[in-house]
DNA sequence: ATGACCAATTGA
DNA sequence: CAATTGGTCATG
């Protein structure tokens, strides 16, 4: 703009539809001028008569200006711009998006206050709870609300918008039903009760093997619904969305919930979420985004599976689904379903701080429903010895179960997916070579340099195993899993279906089939399966991830849960180490003992959730920045920065990259996050380098 | 971000 | 001495 002057402020909001309608058509200088005589005309602006101030917050990326601004309400606006509404101000010169906080008679800022510039709409998308929620998932995570709420508050759809939602015709709950199929479980029947008579408990279920979880969640939302409540349930994946999904409506019936996922298209999720923030339907289920669903009169949240990387959320500020729910029970005073087949660290801390009651299942139940299991060795010296196993690249008794399995139904083969990033390992025990100052994977840099830790760069030029005293370190092949086909080929006569990556199949018939399928990818078997065979485990245990060992136990016992009981004559074939405590775990069914187990590891290397750890990641410049102007909380410990390498076939947009590490114990994790917030407010403001932040990152390899 | 403002730096 | 550049500050 060439102009000498510029506009007063409020110039602009009063503007008319006649400036607007031509602006697109008109060179800049002419359209200013045109301003200025309008503004020379200005009628004088018609406030609201009751609460003409209006607290916006604002859709700017910036983390500064994270923080509510008060606008005047035209009296024509006044219905519309209602708190939770979406309106367009005008903000630092620019027309931005932001959502009414709440309304109010006058407002502490000093200066003039500008008049919102549209209000665009009625509908209140932002509860009061869910606005609350972003403000706490924001300062957790050291993000911004506008990032959140991105999250939270999904695109409109005007022609949706003008639709009635259709309300939940009334509905009879038998509350004994529910009781009934969570009977079986310690501590099942009492939290069913409780919410059905309005209480909110607070639970960590373990499901037993072969259990058919989303009608036992089906039933717990059922019994807080007939106490007149809202649920929530978030699930990975859209399979899971889906079997819920059957599961409520065949408790429920017809109209009694939504789905909320971002595979159905923009107006069906609009449409969805309409019928939730409009109170007409009170039961959700979805994918991550759901644990920000504006469900009325919150009851019961639950995640299932929450191990589940996919939980976590793939957008700053990167919040994970558990952590969202837990909070929004503890804001909503509403109880709490945390479930899976294994058990979270995380989880576990929610038990052992006493936050949760545990809902497990009795030796009994285990044995009665679960398959056998068994280990079978895959050393290289038992391989060669085997000349079946050198044939199929499988041990024998493997080979065996699978062939006898396929005569009596479907039989299951886990497979890793190819190409984990392998961090050093022990080469007598397999176990992952530890750093001893921080606990982070080893990894080999450069040819001649001893191998260092990924996470702080010390060199360990002479590593011991502390499990089994072994010196020597080997690097595990990497994607080193077998192909469907190869396995095909060793069972001739029967049909291979694979289910992972792009292909990923729902269910399989109950008949003699071999189903190949990657983590996470496994069909359900409708009688359940035959023989569920685990490959190559100890090559998911060489992860460099520290989630790695729970991650692998949770992937291995949600395959191993879809087998048939062994009553039924159903196993599950372990091949690997058979000394391994975390396949140890998986023969006895024991998701509680590991967990506790790996609480207690994960406190002793300082790791989350025991402590409260973030990554920065940034150019080298920008982190020394960044710990320069960073206040750490007085416990705190830096590691690194190590370079980082860029992502493949992505060559570094701003050179080279590195990672800092910081962490404090929990009891200092709000302390961080906000020394986190202050600096990130401070870089923006500065437009400084950007860095990324990330708080408790699920994964760090 | 965008814009405004002030101070320091540069060039004829 | 004016013009330009850079840092700081506020954004309602």
């Amino acid at each position: 703009m060439t102009e000498p002057e510029h506009p007063a402020p409020e110039q602009p909001d009063l503007m008319p539809e006649l400036g607007r309608a031509r602006e697109t058509a008109r060179a800049a200088k002419q359209r200013s001028e045109q301003q200025r005589a309008k503004a020379a005309a200005k009628p004088p602006l018609d406030p609201a008569a009751v609460d003409p101030v209006a607290e916006v917050l604002v859709d700017v990326p910036l983390a500064h200006l994270d923080r509510p601004f008060d606008y005047l309400v035209p009296a024509k606006m006044s219905g519309d711009a209602v708190p939770g509404a979406r309106v367009k101000v005008r903000f630092a010169g620019q027309d931005v998006d932001g959502f009414v906080l709440r309304r109010k008679a006058a407002s502490s800022h000093e200066g003039r206050l500008a008049p919102l510039r549209r209000a665009v709409s009625s509908e209140a998308v932002l509860s009061a709870e869910v606005a609350a929620l972003s403000a706490f998932v924001a300062a957790r995570y050291a993000g911004t609300r506008s990032d959140v709420l991105r999250l939270a508050v999904p695109t409109r759809h005007a022609t949706v918008e003008k639709e009635p939602s259709t309300p939940a015709p009334p509905r009879h709950v038998d509350v004994e039903a529910a009781e009934k199929v969570w009977s079986p479980y310690t501590g099942g029947t009492a939290f069913v009760r409780h919410l059905a008579e309005g209480n909110r408990p607070r639970a960590v279920w373990s499901a037993s093997p072969g259990e058919d979880w989303p009608a036992a969640i089906a039933q717990a939302a059922a019994a807080t619904y007939s106490s007149g409540r809202g649920v929530i349930v978030c699930v990975p994946d859209h399979r899971d969305v889906a079997r819920v999904s059957a599961a409520l409506r065949a408790v429920l019936g017809e109209g009694h919930h939504v789905e909320l996922t971002a595979d159905k298209g923009p107006s069906e999720r609009y449409r969805s979420f309409l019928a939730l923030s409009r109170g007409a339907v009170k039961v959700a289920v979805g994918t991550r985004a759901a644990a920000f669903a504006p469900v009325h009169d919150l009851g019961l949240v639950v995640v299932w599976d929450d191990g589940d990387d996919l939980l976590a959320e793939l957008h700053a500020p990167y919040p994970h689904t558990r952590e969202v729910l837990v909070q929004r029970a503890y804001q909503e005073s509403c109880g709490a379903l945390v479930a899976g087949f294994a058990r979270t660290a995380e989880a576990q801390l929610l038990v052992q701080s006493g936050w949760a009651r545990q809902i497990v299942a009795p030796r009994d139940l285990v044995r009665e429903r679960g398959a056998l299991v068994s280990i079978t060795g895959a050393t290289d010296r038992e391989l060669e010895r085997d000349p079946m196993a050198r044939q199929a690249r499988l041990p024998g008794s493997a080979f065996e179960a699978i062939r006898a399995g396929l005569h009596q139904g479907p039989v299951l083969l886990q497979t890793p997916r190819h190409g984990y990033a392998a961090s050093l390992a022990c080469d007598r025990c397999r176990g992952p070579a530890r750093c001893r100052a921080c606990a982070g994977p080893l990894r080999v840099n450069a040819a001649h340099r001893p191998p260092s830790c990924a996470w702080c760069g010390q060199e360990e030029p002479t590593w011991v195993c502390p499990t089994c005293g072994g010196r020597g370190l080997r690097a595990p092949v990497r994607g080193d899993a077998r192909t469907a086909e190869e396995l095909g080929r060793s069972f001739p006569s029967f049909g291979v279906r694979t289910s992972s990556g792009e292909r990923v199949l729902d269910e399989v018939p109950d008949k003699p089939a071999l189903v190949v399928a990657t983590p996470g990818a496994e069909p359900v078997a409708a009688g359940g399966y035959s023989c569920v065979v685990l490959l190559d485990t100890w090559l998911m245990l060489a992860r460099t991830d520290l989630r790695a060992t729970e991650e692998s136990l949770r992937r291995w016992m949600n395959a191993a849960a879809l087998a048939r009981p062994a009553s039924a004559g159903g196993r599950v074939v372990v091949v690997g180490e058979s000394t391994e405590p975390v396949l140890q775990a998986l023969l006895r069914w024991d998701p509680e003992g590991f967990a506790s187990r790996e609480l207690g590891e994960r406190e002793s290397a300082h790791l989350p959730p025991a402590s409260r750890l973030a990554t920065l990641s940034g150019s080298d410049q920008a982190l020394t920045a960044a710990l320069a102007m960073l206040e750490l909380p007085p416990a705190a410990e830096v590691l690194g920065p190590v370079p980082v390498d860029a992502p493949p076939g992505r060559p570094d947009p701003d050179g080279p990259q590195a990672r800092l590490v910081v962490r404090v114990p929990r009891s200092e994790g709000a302390a961080l996050s906000r020394a986190l917030v202050e600096l990130q407010g401070v870089r923006a403001a500065k437009k400084l380098d950007p860095v990324r932040v990330q708080v408790d990152p699920v994964t760090l390899g």
